[in-house]
RNA sequence: GGGGGCGUAGCUCAGUUGGUUAGAGCGCCGGCCUGUCACGCCGGAGGUCGCGGGUUCGAGUCCCGUCGCUCCCGCCA
């Protein structure tokens, strides 16, 4: 860091100091980390954001700043002046960057007097709740700075890298109208709505979609922005109702184009960062595949345990679930787990995992010496089953089989969680390995047999690869970036033709009039001239918590929403009243 | 909307089958200490066991309700 400019507080930092600068004097300023009194001589540990350094308080040569370091507490807010010294060679602190030096202090003066602390701000599994209520002291904490610092770094790289490509750095509106990614909006209240009078309402933008599409048909050829997203949907460890994406779009580009600029950024932001993983190009995988094998859309590749399918060698079982499953155009799928004697209450657990993902039940089944299975549908299998789904899972002895039998999606999914719940209790991810890949050739249409209509795994601008008469089997330009089994980011080439726009949009059910009202200034700018475009969003609060090994997104966050809780501080909602509505000369619907 | 877990000192937690005066480590307060850096040593304070009700001779412990926190499913990429 460059050095403060001086004043009265200061002229140096104090993590900065280094035996060069001795015998000089000089003033840092910050907070008391810790204090260590000997009675004679006190050691005070004085922090700013550039780290530490070691202020030596000694009784008889300054008597007045030693009573002062006396009464110090820490969070104490102090400025103190004195010469840099050498430490002794046997006093030297190899863990403290400034472990050489520490400084004298002749003169010192209390700027602010701290409470005691809530909570110990070196220990790490303090309760968020009192963390967020006393933010300004946990953001204190040397975790939160690094994240924070980090955060800023990945942005900086990720600008660096698009300027240099020539992208224009574009900001769109934040009090606008509703976007389509399917979630929930968030909703403000529009005083004048534009003579439309009260009981109207901005949406909060779930992603800047709709406006980068603009930006491409403009001509703008390449956008970025580091863009606020809003959807009113319930948090989890990776997913905060407000987050932040950089969000990317290109003007006459294919698939590659928009992977191959990803991928400069992507390779840069890991070699800056000094983050583990090959340099680019990444490896592809298509979704059929990501599903097959890791029963999931964003695969986590670091481990085994992949899916195999038994239909065939199940598809006349005497077990009716089995067979039962397979007539109704289901599958039979498993995996083995390995040589996991697990006593039945795991093997409970386990069910209930599957069925918290959808499925009616699990069967486990181990391999004994003998080649039969123990399980407790072992009488329902014929000889020539159980090998066939030895054969399939390549069982040795004393493995423990899983198989699920349910609709093709649900076995995937039920199985997927199993993958990654054993892969966590058997702590199978190999220390540093990192998994990093394209998930690529989505359907570009899922019919949704329980609501009756086609869906889209993305947006309904994403373009797809071919005819739309059959949608079923249509594939869709749209590709995600899996890091480590978590969606990092994702996007897609655009429907560019008005026509296309609308047969899908009417594929997925909705009416040409709400087509209008919903997308309208879309679809009309289509139809002024709307080059091939396509874009990306990555997930700037994913990546940074993945980069700096932190189990939730909340920790790279400054100001986290809390999961739930009362004070509009800790980011949880502090609702409009329907008098505060009535003040604003507003009504809900 | 649904399911699981948790709630005991400022913090992190222990507390056996229900048993009489509820503990530990850290922190805090006081004393001693001139080379520590998680300083050390000695002493001390600090509890409506989330809240309300119930069962019982007796409840931190069991039951019901309620509030709060949290994880997951739904939802959402």
């Amino acid at each position: 860091m460059r050095p403060p400019r001086p004043n009265d507080y200061r002229d140096a930092w104090c993590g900065e100091l280094r035996a060069e600068r001795i015998p000089d004097t000089v003033t840092v300023a910050g907070w008391v980390d810790s204090r260590r009194d000997h009675g004679g001589l006190i050691f005070i540990d004085l922090r700013d954001r550039s780290g530490l350094v070691q202020l030596v308080f000694h009784p008889e040569t300054s008597p007045e700043a030693h009573a002062l370091a006396h009464s110090l507490r820490a969070e104490d807010v102090l400025s103190a002046t004195g010469a840099l010294a050498r430490r002794e060679a046997h006093n030297v602190n190899p863990h403290l960057a400034t472990g050489q030096i520490e400084i004298a202090v002749a003169g010192a003066a209390l700027l602010a007097d701290a409470d005691t602390p809530p909570f110990p701000l070196d220990a790490a599994g303090v309760d968020e709740a009192l963390r967020l209520r006393h933010r300004s002291l946990d953001l204190r904490r040397a975790p939160m700075q690094r994240a924070l610092a980090l955060r800023h770094q990945v942005v900086g790289v990720m600008r660096e890298v698009l300027n240099e490509r020539d992208f224009l750095e574009i900001e769109t509106p934040y009090l606008t109208r509703s976007t389509p990614e399917g979630a929930r909006d968030y909703l403000v209240p529009a005083r004048v709505a534009g003579g439309r009078g009260p009981g109207l309402f901005y949406a909060l933008p779930q992603s800047p979609q709709l406006f980068k599409q603009l930006l491409m048909i403009a001509g703008y050829e390449r956008y970025y922005q580091i863009a606020r997203c809003f959807r009113d949907e319930d948090s989890r460890a990776d997913r905060q109702p407000e987050f932040t994406q950089l969000d990317v779009e290109m003007a006459f580009v294919r698939q590659d184009d928009v992977i191959e600029m990803m991928e400069a950024v992507m390779g840069e932001v890991f070699a800056r960062t000094g983050f583990p993983v090959s340099p680019p190009p990444y490896p592809r995988m298509s979704y059929a595949e990501a599903m097959s094998r890791f029963g999931s859309d964003r695969p986590d590749t670091r481990f085994g345990l992949e899916l195999v399918g038994l239909g065939e060698v199940l598809a006349a079982s005497a077990f009716k679930v089995f067979s039962g499953a397979l007539e109704a155009g289901g599958v039979v799928r498993g995996l083995n787990a390995g040589a996991r004697e697990l006593p039945r209450s795991e093997l409970d657990a386990l069910t209930e995992v599957a069925k918290q993902h959808g499925a009616k039940g699990l069967v486990w089944a181990y391999l004994q010496d003998d080649g039969t299975l123990r399980s407790p549908i072992a009488k329902f299998l014929s000889a020539s089953e159980v090998a066939g789904v030895i054969a399939a899972t390549s069982a040795a002895p004393g493995d423990l089989l899983l198989i699920v039998a349910d609709a093709s999606e649900v076995a995937a999914q039920s199985l997927g969680a199993l993958r990654l719940e054993l892969g966590r209790r058997f702590g199978l991810i190999p220390d540093g390995a990192h998994s990093l890949l394209w998930v690529v050739d989505f359907p570009a249409f899922l019919w949704n047999a329980q609501e009756g209509r086609w869906t889209t795994p993305h947006h309904p601008f994403t373009a797809p690869d071919g005819d739309l008469s059959e949608p079923a089997s249509l594939l869709s330009k749209a590709y995600d970036l899996v890091l480590d089994g978590s969606e990092i980011g994702g996007g897609s080439i655009r429907i560019h033709q008005p026509d296309v726009q609308r047969r899908v949009l009417e594929l997925l059910g909705i009416s040409a009039e709400e087509a209008q009202s919903r997308f309208g200034f879309l679809l009309d700018a289509l139809r002024h001239g709307a080059p091939p475009h396509g874009g990306i969003a990555m997930g700037i609060d994913r990546i940074v918590a993945l980069l700096g090994g932190y189990e939730s997104i909340r920790e790279v966050i400054a100001f986290p929403k809390a999961a739930s809780g009362a004070d509009p501080l800790t980011g949880a909602p502090a609702p409009v009243s329907s008098a505060q509505l009535r003040e604003l000369g507003l009504r809900l619907a």
